[in-house]
DNA sequence: CCGGGAGTTAGACAGAGTCCAAGTCCTAGA
DNA sequence: TCTAGGACTTGGACTCTGTCTAACTCCCGG
């Protein structure tokens, strides 16, 4: 899929049994339109830019909910804050230690080999690689 | 080495350029000692469980300090806190959701293989790879 | 015995995220 | 069309992690 609208937004909330309201729909669009890294901060940013409209207690609520959904997943690697990736699929990060972007590392190439058997009883809930960048001195 | 002293720490922090105080040492003996993953306000109460001696600011500064100085490094992998690893040395984690606990996958078996070539004028820092796990339902 | 720099401290502060009780919105049913 | 009730949203208080600052203490060299 190549052009997001907010009509598209509310088909895919429905689709993960999400209730498509107002601000569900422009927090989604916020983060599939743009496809990048966004944390609550920049959420709540991008959707009152035009008027006020959302409150951070439904951002964060709503991000929790796509979350639990499985709409999108938290990206942790900055110590101050969560970042939240549109890109549910396999893949890894890149982080810019200085600057603090954050993108992604295609899964396809990439091979992890040689992990030991989990405990019993436990299962994998995600195995996040991530490679911490800086600029050479 | 097997058996950590408080005297022990005060050669570690001299050898790696850190004024050895009172406090530092004990923060040390906390993290070597136990040899875990502790958050800097496990470490407060640690350090503080006999009797008050050290302040919050000083546990921060004295954390920031051994992490400058290569004593120790920094897991980040709960967006609530960081924990502090005493174990420098090249090695993964295991992370359960559930408990919070975490613990340490040895490097030796595990191979990072395809990933793609930096951006020019950029370094690794580190490659934290983290395999987060959940009791199976 | 002093003087001064290094280290420590309490407490104010900042930012991320949660919680709550009150208000609004939306819908299904009459 | 009207209405009741559940779902959702809201402001603001609150918690927690971490930083900052200005005053104080400690320790060492002269
Ligand atoms: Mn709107
Ligand atoms: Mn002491
Ligand atoms: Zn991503
Ligand atoms: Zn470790």
């Amino acid at each position: 899929m190549h052009h997001y609208s907010r009509d598209n937004m509310a088909e895919l909330l429905r689709a993960h049994d999400i209730n498509p309201t107002h601000q569900r729909i422009e927090i989604a669009y916020a983060l599939f339109s743009h496809q990048e890294h966004l944390s609550a901060d920049q959420v709540m940013t991008i959707v009152n830019d035009r008027h006020a409209e959302t409150s951070k207690a439904t951002v964060y609520n709503t991000l929790n909910l796509f979350l639990e959904k499985g709409l999108i997943r938290e990206v942790i690697v900055d110590p101050s804050k969560v970042f939240y990736d549109p890109n549910t699929g396999p893949h890894h990060h890149l982080y810019e230690v200085d600057s603090g972007r954050l993108t992604d590392i295609a899964a396809d190439d990439v091979r992890i080999e040689g992990l030991p058997e989990l405990p019993k009883g436990m299962e994998t809930v995600g195995i996040d690689l991530i490679v911490r960048v800086k600029r050479t001195a």
